[in-house]
Formats: C-alpha cells, sequence, structure tokens
DNA sequence: AATGAATGAGGTTTCATTCAT
DNA sequence: AATGAATGAAACCTCATTCAT
C-alpha cells in the first residue's frame, strides 16, 4: 500500500528543507562555487541523486535558497510591523536587522555572498533590487511619519549604515563594537 | 640573437601587469570561480602555459591581483595625505573613494566580491583586516584633529557610511543618486 | 474487500499492454536509450515502481515490445494468409505490409530502430533474424507457386525492395510517392 | 620554444583523426548512447579532456563523424564518376557502394545506425535527405541517358534495392549471397 | 496491485595545471 | 620567454532500479 498523499507531503516538505538548509549553510560557509552537490546531499544526509529530485540544478536550488532568504526576511519584518507604530517601528526594524546578524552571522554572511557574486547576481540581481527597494520605501515611509524633512536622503543614508556595519562587524565579529554602534545608529535615526 | 636583460625586464613587467590587469577586469565581472585560467591569458593576449611562468597558481594571481588593488589604494591615498592638512585631509579621502568608484565601478565591485567570499577570505582574510584597520585609524586620526568627541565611534560610522554607500551604487548604478548621497555625508563629518 | 482472482487478471492485462503501448511509442519516436523509465510509466498512467512488478528490467521490457511487433505481424500475416490461395496472396502480404506502413509509421519506425542499434541486435539479433528468415520462405513459396524460375534470388530481391522502400518512406514520408513505388513493385513481381 | 604553426597542424589533424577514427568505430559497434566518451578516448590513445579540446560536445563529435561518413562517400564517388562515361557509371556506383560494403560493413552498419535513431535524426536529418536526393538524382540521371521510359521511378526502385540489400546483408553478412543479389541488380538496371 | 521517495553508479563535461618543443 | 597540446581529477547531473509503506 502506498504512502498517503498527506505523508508524502509531509517527507518531501522535510527532505526538502533539509537540502535548503544544507545549502545554505554551505553556501554561507564556503561559497556557492566552492560548495560541491555532494556535499550538500551529504550534510543533508541524502543521496546526490535525490537532489535533483527535489531542484533541477544547482542554480535552482540557489534560487530556492534564495527565496528561502527573503521568507525569512519577510517573516522577521512582518512580525515587527504587526506589532508596531508606524512612528516607532523604525527603530524596532533595526534592532530586529541586528539581533538577527548577532543569532545567525550566516544568514547575513550569505545574503552579501550572494549579492556581490556576478554569476549570482545574473540570476538573482531583479530580485535583490527588489528587495532593497521594498525596504527603502519602508525607511522611507516611517522618516516621514517622524517628520523628517528629507525622508528619502535619510533612508539611503540609514540603509548604507545598516549594510556597512553589518558587513563590518562580519569581517572581524569578536572585535567589532556592535552594541555601541547599532545604539549610535538608534540615537541618529530614531529618537528626537 | 638573444635579448639583453633589460628588455627582458621590460617584457616581464609589461607582461605581468597585463594578466594582472586582465584578471582584475575578468574576476571583476564574472567572479573568481568564474573565470578560467584561459579567459585570462587569451584576455592578457598571451598562451595559457606561460601564465604559470609569471603566477604558480590561480590561488597566487589572486594574491597579486589582491596586492595590486593595495597599491592601488595606497598611492591614491597618499596623494590625498601628502596634498591636505589633517584637518581637511578626511573630506579629500572622501571625496577620493567616490571618484574612485564613478572612474572604475570594476575596482570596488572586485573589492567586495573578494571580501564576501569565504574561499577568498580563507586566504585574504589578514590582509582585508589590516587595510580596514589602516582606514580606520586615519579616519580616527583625522576626526580627533577636527574636535570629534567620540572619534573611535565615528569614524566605525563613517567607514560603514561609506561602504553602504558603496554597495548600494554597485547595485544600481543608473538609478542610485551618489551625488546627493556623497554631499549628506560629507556635510555630516566634515563641515563644522 | 479484495479484488476477484479475475478482476486481477483484467487489471493485469490490462496495465502490461498499456506499458508495451506506452514503449513502443516512446521508442519509435525518441529511441531507446533516449527514452527514460518515468516517462514510459508516466505515459502509460502508472508509476514508476509499478513497472517492475510487470517488467524486470528496461532490457526485459524492450524484449516485450519485440514479441508485441512479432505479434501484431503476425497476426496481420495470418489473416493474409487465411484468405488467399498461395498463388495470389503474395499480392496481399505486400499490399498488407504497405497499408500498415502507411497507417502506422511508428512501428516501422521501432522496428528499423531496434534493427540498426548494435546494443540492441546483440539482445535481439536472432529474433530478427528468425522472423527475417520466416517472411522470405513465404516469398519463396509464393514465387514457386507463380512459377518463378529462381524463386531464392527473386525472394531476396524482393526483400530488399521492401525494406529499402519501407526505409526511404520513413526518411520523407511528405514527399515520398510510396503509391507509385508499391504499384511498381507489384507489378514487377506479382502480375504475368 | 614553441612549436611552429605547421607541427601543431599536423598534431592537431592526427589527433582528430584519431579521435573520428575511434569514434566511429566504436558508435558503429555498440551505438551512440552505448558508447562513453571516455571509450572513445581510451581507444583514440588520449585522455577524455583532449577530446573536448577537439570537439566542443558528444553530438558534436557525432557531427564529425557524420561529416566524415559523406566525405568519405563523396571521395568514393567522385572517382567513379571522373573514370566512367555517363552511360556505364551507374554500374560503377552500385560496384563501389557493394565494394566499400564487403571491405567496411562498420561504414554501412553506422550509417544506418544513425540514420534510424530518431535522437540522432533530430540533429542530421537534413543533412541525411540531402544526401539522399543526390545520390538519388545521379541514379536519374544516368538512367536518363541510359534510355529509361520512368526515370524517376526506376531510380526509386533501385536506390531501394540498394539500401534494402545492404541491410540484408549486414543483418547476416556469413549466409547472404551478396554477390548473386549484386549481379541480378546490376543485370536489371544496368545491361542492355 | 500500487506509489513515489530514495539510491548510487556512471556519464558528460570543465578546467587548473603540466609538458614537449 | 613562449606556445598550445595534453592531462586527469573532480564537478554536475541522469536514470535504471530498489524500498518503505
Amino acid at each position: 500500500m502506498p504512502r498517503t498523499a498527506e505523508q508524502n507531503k509531509i517527507i518531501r516538505e522535510s527532505t526538502q528543507a533539509a537540502i535548503v538548509n544544507s545549502a545554505m549553510t554551505l553556501f554561507a560557509q564556503n561559497g556557492y562555487a566552492h560548495t560541491t552537490t555532494r556535499k550538500i546531499a551529504q550534510q543533508a544526509g541524502i543521496s546526490t541523486g535525490l537532489m535533483y529530485h527535489y531542484f533541477d540544478s544547482k542554480e535552482n536550488l540557489l534560487h530556492a535558497v534564495f527565496e528561502n532568504c527573503m521568507a525569512i526576511l519577510s517573516q522577521a519584518f512582518a512580525e515587527v510591523l504587526d506589532q508596531h507604530q508606524p512612528s516607532e517601528r523604525l527603530a524596532a526594524l533595526i534592532g530586529e536587522m541586528f539581533t538577527m546578524l548577532e543569532n545567525d552571522q550566516d544568514f547575513w554572511a550569505l545574503f552579501y555572498m550572494m549579492r556581490s557574486q556576478p554569476a549570482i547576481m545574473d540570476i538573482l540581481g531583479d530580485s535583490f533590487r527588489q528587495w532593497t527597494r521594498r525596504l527603502h520605501d519602508l525607511f522611507v515611509a516611517d522618516l516621514k511619519a517622524m517628520g523628517s524633512a528629507e525622508p528619502e536622503l535619510e533612508a539611503l543614508m540609514l540603509y548604507s549604515l545598516i549594510e556597512g556595519t553589518i558587513q563590518q562587524y562580519l569581517l572581524d565579529p569578536t572585535n567589532y563594537p556592535l552594541d555601541r554602534v547599532v545604539e549610535r545608529i538608534s540615537q541618529q535615526f530614531v529618537s528626537q
């Protein structure tokens, strides 16, 4: 007797998640090109062939990894947006990003690794620009709500500050005084 | 009749430079892994085999590319430092970086491509951290000279701002309002 | 409640037929090597696994396909032989083969595809030679009955002519003047 | 000191020929799909990688094999056409084809193997049809020169007869009375 | 009888590197 | 100094087949 559709769905979802997670970790730690499909399968605890049951190609898997990143971000942000008034949610957003940074360095390492790879950007460039715009627009709205005179420009500044800080931190997590920098950023953009 | 030692030296230097330049362009545009040694040699106008007279391996060439980047930066900065008093050289430094950005996008694309590649950072990580520290120290010194209350923290902020801005610009050079952002950064850190 | 033995038998036979038919079509259209077992199962409307309840291997299925071809041919010929006197049945045989050709190009495409594949002939070579001999002997008998002076040689000529014509037709069905050629063949071998 | 252009050309041509010959033999004996690129390289006495220096892909190599077949045929026919008057060259052509058949069974086995493979015909179909037409036209011209009432139809018959005979022979070379059949064909089409 | 997830050997292809000249 | 033919390890991917249910 075959498995029920429900059983299969569960199996599929868990295996698929295992593959994506394995790929995320390995891509983050060793880069896309340096990560072989064999290693991904191995770390996911499955055979090489099975990967191709779920993803047509390594590139396809990269897409899935990217989508997963976006989903993680979207969910994190959605929670923040739900729980805060426009006027204070900027602080919450910033806080959330840096919390993620400390809790899961791999996540942002992966994010920026993908973004600075020409070969990857050929595939995912538009998606990255979309995501950037979306976050930028959020910043603008909030800054406007807070009475900024030049919300557009301020949003760009804030965005740069955050990204630059994340990358500085990743370069040398042990020595970078992340807390003080974050506090300073919040001070500048949120308070008053 | 064989070439003189002098002739040989000239040939060596020009060939070596051609290889490094070829590699820089191709690494910047297609990524390290995506660039084959054959393409590098081809674009440098030499044979595959000859590359290995100049560089023992692709990794070795990557080192040379990095050193070349550092040399370009050092020279650019040296000129700035020579021509300006400590109190105003920060503005000049910032200006120089963004001038480079507009004149040679590939340069910074390459820089950040290398920095976000785990496989590359395994090799060049320390060099990158050194360079970062050096520039950071410059910032600190200048900010101190300008009377900043918290020069260390301000330097980190400035650094993040500059790096974040460069990367935002590279993501979408056509639409990014670089001039306005640079002006704003200068305003914030330099004036008063 | 379990199925009755009768029901099971019906299911078995219809599933088996579906698989063989699916394989015949796909082998004919895409070749043996190019046809995956998955595609066969899919087109037969069953799961991959089930195919292996009916056929131990792809090679085994190829055998079944071949047997099926032979069965189709045998039946077609049996009907012809039943309904015609030895002296006129040659015309009927030739007519039957070309009728089949026009009604089901795939059938002969499959037939000759199998016959010119070394890997397949290693398996089915003897069967092919047997079939050839059987048809050849029929031709000889009929030609003898019609008073041919050299029935053996005439049979070989006729055989070549038929096979060559079928293959020429398959090479370019739209433009090949099959009717005129068939008429000419019949004229030469049947009449007088 | 590098090799001269001339030396390289010689090397290239001999290696390329070795690869094509290896592929021809193996394709003929084991079929296209059954022949691995590794085996081709091995039998050609070179490394796997080198094959791809000469041919971009296995499919590309198949093209080269086909072109080589056509070149062999063209040359054989050109010699025949050069040395015979139109009125007698048909006999010479037929003779040539069957001489080739006896001298190099692999050649025609390969030819018909390619022609009955759907996957291969998708690639080479047009080339095959062209070749067929060319030979057909030659037959027509000669039959006309010999006073045939229906040269078009006769050419088709002759073509089928030749191809059918070749394939019958290949099916069982040991027992097929090729000489007698060829004599009979010549008699029918050439004499009087 | 039936499913489809899972396996893994083996195929094609790429590419950094070496070598003969 | 210079060439480019040659190598071979290892990458990605396919697919006949098996297995748990």
